[in-house]
Parts: structure tokens; C-alpha cells; sequence
DNA sequence: GGAATAGTGTCTGTAAGACAATATACT
DNA sequence: AGTATATTGTCTTACAGACACTATTCC
């Protein structure tokens, strides 16, 4: 629980703390943990990357860096961001605050303070390996064993990861219901059956088809209609494209039958 | 934009900042910022404190302080909210962190990381003068002029924390919807009247009695019926006594009407 | 034509919003 | 009695969920 003296790992990390703070290691680190969510193959995944050195070498974490002196969380999470995906900034993608992470000891090194942020974007054409020698895949949340489905094929998490994919993902799962944030998964037309299958996709349950069409297209600024359609993929009539439309939040919201709510003797 | 040195300008900073860390200034404070929201004459309040320094000298600020080096910032929240309130952590109010704020020069003395939190707390009997000399009182939020209703009666706010209430605002607004925390600004027992005020306080708009009970009473483990009745204080049938349901999400929501989003041409 | 998916029409149950009516307290 | 609030009842409208049916594409 104390805060152990700091032993630099590598060279880079050895040059970055140098130059943080001319005076001497710092007391704090500030960092970023990104979790950057996709759809791949109708399921939802995250980008994870597996540790090469001391601490939790061979477990896998989420992508992150320092957040550089001159430069807010928020500035640096879009850089990183930007080095993980080459993705840039911009309304093609969602990047958000999720939660800040204090606990001393987190960290074995020394007292980092992580503030962790969560990004939506479409399916990315290559695993998007890192810069750096470190392996980087998507991992299908289903399969990180998060919620008791633990395999022999989970993945160790390192430091507390685990507990901020379980934060981002019940955020995400929350916040597509209100806000038209589904959309961000998808490139920058699509059919209404693929926003379906990105709702299916994060909240892990099949939606009514039909139901779920009238209940979009009734929301106000939720989709916007495109004149030209686009192409069947496994036969089946050709499906009409829409585009994101301009609400901020979705009401009525979509609503889930799901909720994870003990609910118990009311009244 | 770039961080100034740090100057002292009082002697319990001083010394906290020499046993915070030994070998010199932290190049990184952690601090956290309280946002404890009450309901008083029927309006949502927020506990403010009179700057008596530098910076900001006389203007209002969120309550807070450091984080300790042997502390996660959820327990320095709690340690502050008890040194402000005298209420300690319980099921009897609510506290939850809401956002970290870094932006370089948010403060002037140094890099000050801000995580903010939230407490809900029923009406408490004194303005809780705080235990340092600084002067401390509730402030309705509409008097602060947030939304544009600014006059010379509103206070000037220190630091970024005019942005720090308006997001704290947003999301208690938003919260009450679909979770039971409503009830958290309440006594352990109270009237579903008691109940209405509290949303009314808080969103700002009246609400329908009548509609309003049989909604609360049909969302199952939200309030839970107590065998006896209230007095009644301004003349009137008395009404009935519920306290707090085991309900953690209120299934379906408690919805406003008004929705702050832009709403522009559908489909 | 057959299979597969897109899209429309319709029925039913539930619930919200409005409002009237009744019940119970205080003065 | 008169007033004020609590509580119940009822009517209308909107919408979610289910499902049948039509339309369009590929094979």
C-alpha cells in the first residue's frame, strides 16, 4: 500500500521521466488507459496490448501513455490515440472521459494516477500494431472473461484493467441507449440492419428487425436518409443508406429489456 | 499555458507540500473537488467556500483538498466531505466521482489534477461553517448564473469550477432518471410529495402529482411503503410514509420532457 | 422459382399525460 | 364549513412488442 521508489524499466521510459521533471523522478505519474471499442465480426472487441517488461510481463493491457506536461488528459488520450489507430480526431469517432483511477499501488513502480478514456471507432483494416515492438490484437470483450465466463483461453489483465474494461463497457452499453453513439461504430454510411447489428453486438442480445427500424427512424436526429443504396452482400433485397443525423441525445431513448438491476420486492 | 512555479502562500500548504514529498515540490498535485449538492427551500443548492488567498482572493470555490500519499481519491473524498459536512460515508447519502479536470494552468501555482465527486445529501441543519477559518454556505445553482442567468448577485467562482458544477449538475439531472438517488436527498423517511419536490428542485420543472405517484409507485424497488403516516404541516390530507427501495436502476425511467438536446430535421 | 433480407401494415397490451372525483387532514 | 393536500379513478393517446405480409435482390 506504501508507494515504492521508482525503478525505470526501459530506456524510453528512463528519458521520459528525465525530461518530466528536470528535478528528480515526480511523486505522481499521470497517464491515460484507452479503451478503444470496435466491432469485429458482429461482436464487440477491444484493443489490448501485451506487455513486454516488469510489471505483469506477458499480461495484456489497455494502450496508454504519460500525459506530457504541457498537454491536458484529454489532448494526450487523442494523441495516443492517434498512435495506436493512426485514427485522427474528428466527428468520424467518439473519444470520451471515463473514470479516474487513484488506488496507491496500482502501479508497483511508483503512485500513478490513470485517467482512463474510452474511444468508438469503426472496424479498423489491420490489427494496428503498435509503434513500439509490443503486440497489439483486438480482443472480443465476450472473451476476456470479465463477467465469469473465465476460460483457460482469458487473457491475464494487468493492473487493474480489468476493472476499467468492465467500467467502459457498462458506460458504453448504458450510453448507446440515449445517445446516437452507436453510429460511431459504423463508417460514415450505413444500413439500418448494420446499426442493428451494432446494438446486438454490445448489448450481447438479437433485436426485433422490423421494431427496431420504426423505433430509429421515429426518433428525431437519430439517422438521416441517403438517396443512393448500397449493395446486398448474401442476396436479400438491397438496403437503403442512411447517414448519422444531428441529435446529441436520442428521445425517446432505445431501451433495452436487460438491465442489470436487482430488482427485488417493490413497494 | 506553461506551469509557473510553485509559490506557497499559506503555512499549512507549505508544510503539506514538504511532507508530500520529501526530496521537494511534486511536479503533480492530486486534488479533489466536492460537489455536495442539497435540496433547501425546494431549490437545489451547492456548498461553496469563499477563496480567503491567493488565487482567486474572494471568489467561490468547490470545497476540496489533497489527496494524502497512503489514499485513493475516493477516500480523500470521503475525508473531505466529513471535514465539510460532519455526515459520514454511509447509505445514507451518495457520493460518486464525476470527472478529472488536467488542463495546464487550471491553476496558477502549479499542475493541480482535479478529480471531482458528487455528494447527495438531505437538508443539514447549519450552513457547515468549515473547520478553517474560510467562510462556507449553500448556493442555490440557479443563483450562480450558469446558464446564462447571470446577475450582479451571482458569485464569481474560482478556477475551472464553474465548469466542474455545470457538469456535475448535468449529470445529477440525468442520474435521477433512471436511478433511485432522488431519495439520497431525502430523510430515511419521507412522503412521496417529499419525493416530487426533490425532482422538481432538481430538473426545474413542476410535475404532475397524481402522474407522478402511480409512476413511482409502478417502477418496482424504487420507494418502499413504511406503515405509518407523516404529520401534516400546512393543512391537508397527511400523506403516507415510504423510504428507499433495494432498486439500483429504476426500470422503466422517470423521464423529463425537456431534453436539452438540439433536436433538428429527422429521417 | 427459391432463398434471403428489406421494409410495411396491423393488432394488442402497457403506460404516460390530462383531469375529474374522492378522502382526510387542519383552521 | 372551507381550504389544502393526498389518493384514486378514468379517459385518451402514444408506443413497444409481436407477427403477418409485401418488396427486392441474388442464386
Amino acid at each position: 500500500m506504501t508507494t515504492k521508489p521508482y525503478v525505470p524499466v526501459s530506456d524510453e521510459e528512463r528519458d521520459f521521466l528525465a525530461a518530466y521533471d528536470p528535478s528528480g523522478f515526480p511523486s505522481i505519474a499521470l497517464t491515460v488507459d484507452m479503451l478503444v471499442f470496435t466491432i469485429r465480426a458482429g461482436r464487440l472487441a477491444v484493443l489490448l496490448i501485451e506487455r513486454g517488461g516488469f510489471p505483469y510481463k506477458g499480461s495484456w493491457a489497455l494502450p496508454g501513455g504519460f500525459v506530457n506536461p504541457d498537454e491536458s488528459a484529454d489532448e494526450a488520450a487523442a494523441r495516443e490515440l492517434f498512435e495506436e489507430t493512426n485514427i485522427t480526431v474528428g466527428d468520424e469517432f467518439h473519444l470520451e472521459q471515463l473514470k479516474t483511477y487513484t488506488t496507491p499501488g496500482r502501479d508497483p513502480r511508483m503512485r500513478v494516477v490513470s485517467t482512463s478514456y474510452f474511444a468508438l471507432v469503426p472496424d479498423l483494416p489491420s490489427p494496428t500494431g503498435g509503434d513500439d515492438a509490443s503486440q497489439a490484437r483486438w480482443w472480443a470483450v465476450e472473451d476476456l472473461g470479465l463477467e465469469g465466463n473465465c476460460t483457460e483461453d482469458s487473457p491475464a489483465l494487468a493492473f487493474d484493467h480489468a476493472t476499467i474494461i468492465r467500467d467502459g463497457l457498462e458506460r458504453v452499453r448504458a450510453k448507446i441507449e440515449y445517445s446516437p453513439l452507436a453510429t460511431k461504430f459504423l463508417e460514415s454510411s450505413f444500413t439500418l440492419a448494420d446499426l442493428r447489428r451494432v446494438y446486438e453486438a454490445v448489448w450481447n442480445e438479437p433485436l426485433h428487425p422490423a421494431n427496431f427500424r420504426r423505433k430509429v427512424l421515429s426518433t428525431p436526429g437519430f439517422v438521416k436518409a441517403l438517396g443512393n443504396k448500397g449493395e446486398s452482400k448474401t442476396g436479400g433485397r438491397t438496403a437503403a443508406l442512411y447517414e448519422e443525423g444531428n441529435a446529441s441525445l436520442l428521445h425517446p431513448a432505445l431501451l433495452r429489456r436487460t438491465v442489470n438491476t436487482e430488482e427485488g420486492d417493490d413497494e
